[in-house]
DNA sequence: GGACTATGATTTACGACGCA
DNA sequence: CTGCGTCGTAAATCATAGTC
């Protein structure tokens, strides 16, 4: 019992990768919203749903995307500019 | 047909995301007794008396100020899980 | 099948602002 | 004006998934 307790509690840190789909669509509105990356309430509950994640997920992977982003912007500036394509591609229709 | 928005960074996206002062005490993470023993005294009370909150900063070695925040951060700890716990109820 | 890296989650520490 | 409350976050760290 107490094994199955502690996996139970100790799930939270059991997690799973983001499907490829949900990480398309966060790193679209971080790349998009660059030099303001603070997706509002409504905002992270309309990525949540359409990510199928909590917003609590998507307040995690902000927070970990700007940190990781600021600390290395080199390691990011092709990701960066895929996006920036893709974004200017929409943004054409 | 090009309203920007009101950005001034040339090329540096980051300058004006929100940042931490350097003067920022650098995290330092507690000891499994310091955490054991504050979470003791949480489920005492989830609010601290001035003098509970003395006592307990004394025995574990730690600032008033890192006991206020450390009960601080775990209310918003507390509510967040209960959050979760009814959302997934409701589904 | 380890070592190493990527990534999601959790833990300290504040700043901003509210309220008594 | 003080002082502690919440809320949202930065930054470091943890734990494990994923990759080579």
């Amino acid at each position: 019992v107490m094994i199955l307790r502690s996996r139970f509690l100790d799930a939270r840190r059991k997690r799973r990768n983001f499907s490829k789909q949900a990480t398309e669509i966060l790193n679209e509105y971080f790349y998009s919203h660059l030099s303001n990356p603070y997706p509002s309430e409504e905002a992270k509950e309309e990525l949540a749903k359409k990510c199928s994640i909590t917003v609590s997920q998507v307040s995690n992977w902000f927070g970990n995307k700007r940190i990781r982003y600021k600390k290395n912007i080199g390691k990011f500036q092709e990701e960066a500019n895929l996006y920036a394509a893709k974004t200017a591609v929409n943004a054409a229709h | 047909h090009k309203d920007e928005k009101p950005e001034l960074d040339p090329n540096n996206p980051v300058a004006n995301w929100i940042h931490a002062r350097s003067t920022r005490k650098k995290r330092c993470p507690y000891t499994k007794y310091q955490t054991l023993e504050l979470e003791k005294e949480f489920l005492f009370n989830m609010y601290l008396t001035r003098d509970r909150r003395y006592e307990v900063a004394r025995v574990l070695n730690l600032t008033e100020r890192q006991v206020k925040i450390w009960f601080q951060n775990r209310r918003m700890k507390m509510k967040k899980m209960n959050k979760e716990k009814t959302d997934s109820k409701d589904q």
